[in-house]
DNA sequence: CTGAGGTCGTTTGCCGTCTAACGATTACCG
DNA sequence: CGGTAATCGTTAGACGGCAAACGACCTCAG
């Protein structure tokens, strides 16, 4: 029962259960805003820049693409100059959300952290970020290359 | 784009991973070794109780136990004097997975947090502890009742 | 101009997670 | 003793995530 790994697991879980709430106050599942996001950032980003954007695989963008179409969030276009690729546009819907959903995340974020100083904060982020480096670099040996920050160090 | 919450996310993905590719070394999936957990903890526990202690619903239990009784992992065993019940005993398979498997645990712990002062560890795991209790309580307002916690504050 | 190889998105199939609905069994009250 | 209510495990269906296989398209050497 290893402390750390526990305690983030399950920290993982109640924000998780805690951004999905929000979420569906604005008729979103979860995973749709942090999609919307990287459209919001890029529109007419093909799915495999969202997917990089997002640190996922592009099957799992190319799902969500298909859900959030299918509710009117998001439309498929073949790009006329290459036509192996495909280009996601938010419709209004998609871009009406952003103010909404934007400062949903950002009240989250507040009202997670308000029993923090903000000596606890930064903290925390440094700690955080060098367990996200180790934990990146094992999994470089012998694992997927992100190529996220191999040489750039 | 707040920094917290996409940290801590980017952070529990790549645990996820290295853990996926730990245990995948010991023929298990990820999630396998928790619920081998709870089983080394109390052997022949109901799949009601072992989604207690991990924090997870029942059915998520079950599909589990499904393919871990085809993996040879445990056996499903109901109950003579309740027949609802089902007990869930592991195999000799799954018992002896325990000790390579919490050291395979502890070890992934240690590499994680190698970079950090104990000073550093004690204010990740307090100000986590915190964030986790917010969390709850947030959830806790219209939402599921936990029973984890309620009254003992 | 043609063929081989590389680049995309998509499909398929699995794992872990949740909620909702269902069926079987037990417990409790009259 | 009987019937309703509570308790369990299971099933069904959805979402988000991954890896592997596939098909369409582009590129580039020849």
């Amino acid at each position: 029962m290893p402390e750390f790994l526990d305690l983030h697991g399950r920290t993982g879980k109640a924000l998780r259960a805690l951004a999905d709430e929000a979420m569906r106050r604005h008729g979103l599942h979860v995973g749709q805003n942090v999609l919307l996001a990287a459209l919001w950032e890029r529109d007419g980003s093909t799915p495999g820049e969202v997917a990089a954007a997002l640190h996922v695989t592009t099957p799992t963008v190319v799902k969500m693409a298909t859900r959030m179409t299918a509710a009117g969030l998001l439309t498929r276009v073949r790009d006329d100059r290459d036509n192996r690729l495909v280009r996601l546009w938010l419709t209004d819907a998609g871009r009406a959300l952003q103010g909404p959903v934007e400062s949903e995340r950002r009240r989250m974020e507040d009202a997670v952290t308000a029993d923090l100083t903000d000596a606890e904060r930064e903290h925390l982020m440094s700690a955080l970020t060098k367990i996200h480096r180790s934990a990146t670099e094992l999994l470089g040996a012998s694992g997927p290359a992100d190529h996220d920050d191999p040489a750039a160090g």
